[in-house]
DNA sequence: AAAAAAATACCAATTTCTAGGTATTGGAAG
DNA sequence: CTTCCAATACCTAGAAATTGGTATTTTTTT
């Protein structure tokens, strides 16, 4: 343990009995100079900038932003934190994508205070720490990616689609040719390698639910 | 405060990370003779008959049951515990749900210590404690009464709509007609005023979503 | 500036879904 | 025992979606 050194954390998360919860687990631990609790991404990212922390605990849903987005924002604020997600998200996908785009570790709420202090130290060694699934190789269809190869266009048609609109009601409210929006849709399908519109919308509401639109 | 009467709590929550930031949180409470912790419902269950506590607070999402289903189970095996949901589910409907199955607490795990400990105090003076958006009179359609209404037959083929399947698929797979199948789709579509497939999916996959199926 | 991608629009054919009606069977509830 | 409902199945007509191809204009990227 590399308790000599004394870090500061910041601890985002709406869930104030959980932080609240964590601040008294955590509190008699020496090597946390300071644990600071913000409850909203904007919030955190006040105090991210005028604290500079060492470390960032950060839940993935949010009130006001989605975890991908709260992510990018706080490594630009505070590029020198470390990001460890803390939330009970345990999507495969969502878990890649955060390490993908540069945290130090992603843990579910389901961990104990143990195994929290260890990805805090290994952390702090610069040592990653993810859930083995993302170590699994069974995965063909990545939704984020799939999503981004939309344009605007296509995906604000797409969540039109899945609010029961059909082709002709689209093309009245966005003065369009309805067939204009059936070129759309096949190219929707196409790109999603879908076969019916059921199965876009149950796409679209996975990923509205999973927060990765 | 009823502080000279002290109680014993059972907490089933599957984040122990939080748990054991509640256990922390409320450690030193004497109000609070025991404080046990399951992190199934199952192990729940097997502790509430043996401790029969006067308090349970229960997550509503649990690895081994759906919330609804918990409620009344553990209410089964221990009446005499109250029970106060501590979730971070806030959806109007669960909340009604789980006041009209005997809850007499609904909790969101944005509240802080304070809130935590009046409502305790509350629920043992058998005083109820929901969150003011159930009050709310704005509400015309409620998911789960709807889902209600669907027959078995009509809850399997809605789930195979919204996987994508289309009704000759369906047909095939349960050796129906398919004409049987398109008449269900119509009694299921009439059932929940919905008017197209793609409403269906939207639908189902939010029941999905609120884990109420 | 040229190439690529996105957004737009049209035609035609086929499949699938939606909506109206009707009817038989079996089981559950009264 | 009868009445109600779920589940089954059929007919028909029309609406909507899917799939094939093509083509022009605008925007973005290289």
């Amino acid at each position: 343990m590399l308790n000599f050194i004394e870090i500061k954390v910041l601890h985002i998360d709406d869930h104030l009995l959980f932080a609240q919860g964590i601040h008294s687990l955590l509190g008699n631990e020496t090597f946390i100079r300071e644990l600071i609790h913000a409850q909203t991404l904007n919030e955190g990212i006040r105090i991210a900038e005028k604290l500079q922390p060492e470390l960032i605990l950060l839940d993935y849903f949010l009130p006001d932003a989605n975890g991908i987005e709260s992510l990018q924002l706080l490594q630009k604020i505070s590029p020198s934190s470390k990001v460890i997600l803390l939330t009970m998200e345990s999507n495969p996908d969502v878990i890649e994508n955060c390490k993908r785009e540069g945290a130090i570790g992603f843990l579910q709420k389901t961990i104990g205070k143990k195994t929290l202090l260890e990805a805090l130290n290994k952390a702090m060694q610069n040592i990653p720490t993810f859930p083995p699934s993302i170590l699994a190789p069974t995965r063909q269809s990545n939704p984020q990616s799939l999503v981004k190869i939309l344009s605007k266009r296509e995906k604000q048609i797409a969540n039109m689609v899945s609010e029961g609109l059909t082709s002709a009601e689209i093309a009245k409210k966005l003065f369009l040719s309805e067939l204009t929006i059936n070129t759309h849709r096949r190219n929707i399908m196409q790109k999603l390698e879908l076969k019916n519109s059921a199965q876009l919308v149950a796409f679209i509401e996975k990923l509205k639910f999973m927060d990765i639109s």
